[in-house]
DNA sequence: AAGGATGAGATTGAGAGTCA
DNA sequence: TGACTCTCAATCTCATCCTT
């Protein structure tokens, strides 16, 4: 079987796939040749070449232009990313220089991750790195290591789970969950019973959109009590601005809960875990000096 | 007209053979 | 064993044809 593997890996030059991705991308052998520093016949002759290696016209002539066929399409991204392990296998590693660097990062997070650590990021980023580009994604957790083996993101901030064993990760902060509510709320000038916390209308976030179960539910089911949702949201900055502006009330991180001048935390006779905030990232950028540059910077700033 | 494909000839580099 | 030469396959460019 490996023996197979390698008759068809040594068929193969290797060049021709750097050759393949620039086509994928200029879909036009002239435009293409031009980029790889060729004349326009010998990347006719080389895409002749990967047509017969994979058995596929790859781009076909139309009207318009070239188009990539289903398997150049199919080829694309699994191709981009072992031509990215190529390079770092034989390029030598050159220090990261921020200045004058052309970098795009691309990060996962929900809205917590994105007040609590890229708002803080960003002064230091744009003054240090002018040149690069950032991206935040939104993406539920399940998705983090897929996403991060095939290339599309280059870091998650999230809470560490099973799905993320086989990531780095680094630990940025714990926070905790309090009580909080709008200044003046009609029931909260005096301590918080248990009875009256079950009975307050809560609102909570669930970032897949179908939840009205969370970590506090789970201990008050302990002590045979359940509260009353009657409101789920999928962002915290949305359940902050219900909270400046209606009687409900929301278990919420401490951090965002102080971002709001109009917010007051209650204290609550009940303890709900603390969680903790991370980045994760994948092997593949573990050695990068990029990437180290950036994850540096984002200790930085939530520190 | 623009752009891809193809044929002819030139160049390059690896491997084999020879010789001191 | 190292230096040199020869051969041949691979790949390049140029010119030109073909297709859309």
């Amino acid at each position: 079987m490996i023996g197979i593997v390698l008759d068809n890996i040594s068929r193969l030059d290797l060049n021709l796939l750097v050759t393949l991705d620039v086509l994928l991308d200029e879909l036009n052998v002239t435009k293409a040749a031009k980029r790889l520093n060729l004349s326009q016949p010998s990347v006719s002759v080389q895409l002749a070449k990967l047509r017969d290696y994979f058995n596929d016209p790859l781009l076909v002539s139309n009207s318009r232009g070239m188009t990539p066929t289903l398997k150049a399409e199919q080829l694309r991204q699994p191709m981009k990313e072992a031509i990215a392990h190529l390079h770092e296998v034989v390029l030598p590693t050159a220090e990261f220089d921020p200045e004058r660097a052309k970098q795009r990062w691309r990060i996962a997070a929900y809205d917590y991750g994105e007040a609590t650590v890229m708002l803080p990021l960003l002064p230091a980023l744009r003054a240090q790195a002018p040149l690069s580009e950032l991206s935040i994604v939104q993406l539920p957790p399940t998705q983090i290591y897929e996403k991060a083996e095939r290339g599309e993101i280059d870091l998650a901030i999230n809470v560490v789970s099973n799905s993320h064993l086989n990531l780095h990760h680094r630990t940025l902060f714990s926070d905790q969950y309090v009580l909080a509510a709008r200044k003046g709320h009609r029931l909260l000038n005096g301590p918080v019973s248990l009875d009256i916390f079950c009975q307050l209308e809560h609102v909570m976030v669930s970032p897949d959109g179908d939840g009205f179960w969370g970590e506090t539910d789970e201990v008050l089911k302990a002590l045979g009590l359940k509260r009353n949702v009657v409101l789920s949201v999928p962002h915290f900055l949305f359940l902050k601005a219900i909270l400046e502006t209606t009687d409900l009330v929301a278990m919420l991180p401490s951090r965002i809960a102080m971002m709001s001048d109009l917010i007051q935390i209650v204290s609550v006779p009940i303890q709900v875990p603390d969680f903790t905030i991370s980045m994760l990232w994948h092997e593949r950028v573990h050695r990068d000096p990029a990437h180290q540059w950036l994850r540096k910077q984002i200790l930085l700033a939530v520190t």
